[in-house]
DNA sequence: AGGGTGATGACTGTCGACAACCGTCACCAT
DNA sequence: ATGGTGACGGTTGTCGACAGTCATCACCCT
């Protein structure tokens, strides 16, 4: 019982708004790593059709939030330690040529700019307001590069890294997420020192990797 | 007409089985780029039904092959000139990280013979084969890093290279894969030169990215 | 008592049908 | 001739039902 039914009035599709449900239940914890997400259940939860379900589940398993069990069965998704630390090594890399392209283009004044802005969202609100303002800067920081694949790409890792930090200890990651962490990584797009900035971004990530994997390893 | 019946033998599901046959006809140029994907014809070409080739087409849009046109009516994928220079950029990234997780792993020589083991069938066979040769190739440096989330991120990326590289003319496209293009990064790998490796990497990406940017404006 | 065995229940895989939507086009009134 | 309008065809959105499959478990035979 932990998917709410469908009832907003919005014109999207059941399906869009299933697969939106479904993964704010897994994200938020409602469903712990290694539940059994049933079609049936799930489709009278959300009082959709089995199918309709079913396609929002094989979405939710292409962005690896839900991983396939014995028989095609789907459970929750849940990232070992090593899996942790390989996934924040791909965002290094990843934000490491954001970085490089926001330094590279002449907006780079502007780019650090709605960065620094987009940082007071970070220290205001509860665990899961400030896991999406965490996430939201480091998504803004790939479309300020204005490559559409680097954001295709990082999208692509988004649900396991949501997964992954809501997974975390809730009192140890507000520091994981707090601006002084991300500041550095503005202050050096905004000197345009390439060097320092990949640094950087290099140890927030290789920091985050280190406190959630050691979360993961205590579960 | 362009995509078969499945008839295989295999004991996979009919989905995975669509999903296959779609996509290779879409890599293979069945079916070109803004050509309207029909659910119920793909559905009774295939012979299967049309909620089955639909969450094959789901599969295919996430993948970035099939892109929504209007009203849901789904279309095949183009890449703009400037979409596959970005995407090359992503891939330098990537393959960045892979040939530094390679170099700085034990098992470096391993990987590097490994490597020029399969580039032996990157000269062989027709266009299409040489194409999956040097796709492969990629997957296997991207696999060697032994990071599983980088492999991910390649993949999620892999179907947008497929039918950028298939989209580009067949009498050109051969000498961007010849071994003579690949052989350098294994050199590289090899002598442990990671400042050199990381170069070629970016030097490979970004001519293939001048080769099949201006393919792609030309049509 | 132990091991094979058949019924049972709960899933997923797959299908066909209905409904809603939108673009198209012929047709009519002005 | 032109603008509005209504029917029509095609396409996707969604649903409910049937069939196949696997794990479980009680039960029977030895």
């Amino acid at each position: 019982m932990t998917v709410e039914p469908l009832s907003s009035l919005d014109r999207s599709t059941l399906r869009e708004r299933s697969l939106a449900a479904l993964r704010s239940a897994i994200t938020s914890g409602g469903y712990r790593p290694g539940d059994h997400l049933g079609e049936v259940e799930l489709a009278s939860h959300l009082g959709v059709s089995r199918g309709t379900v079913r396609e929002a589940l094989r979405h939710l398993q292409q962005e690896g939030l839900v991983t396939a069990g014995n028989r095609g069965m789907l459970r929750v998704n849940r990232l070992s330690a090593t899996e942790v630390r390989e996934l924040f090594k791909v965002r290094a890399a990843l934000e490491g040529l954001a970085v490089t392209e926001i330094i590279n283009s002449p907006r780079r004044q502007e780019a650090a700019d709605t960065l620094r802005h987009a940082l007071q969202d970070l220290g205001s609100g509860d665990f899961a307001d400030r896991v999406e303002a965490d996430l939201g800067f480091h998504l803004l920081l790939c479309r300020l590069a204005g490559n559409s694949m680097l954001v295709e790409a990082w999208r692509a890792l988004e649900g396991r890294i949501r997964v992954t930090i809501m997974n975390g200890d809730a009192e140890g990651s507000p520091v994981m997420m707090a601006g002084d962490r991300h500041a550095p990584i503005i202050d050096a797009i905004e000197s345009g020192e390439l060097a320092t900035a990949l640094s950087v971004v290099e140890e927030h990530m290789a920091a985050a990797a280190d406190h959630f994997a050691a979360a993961d390893d205590a579960v």
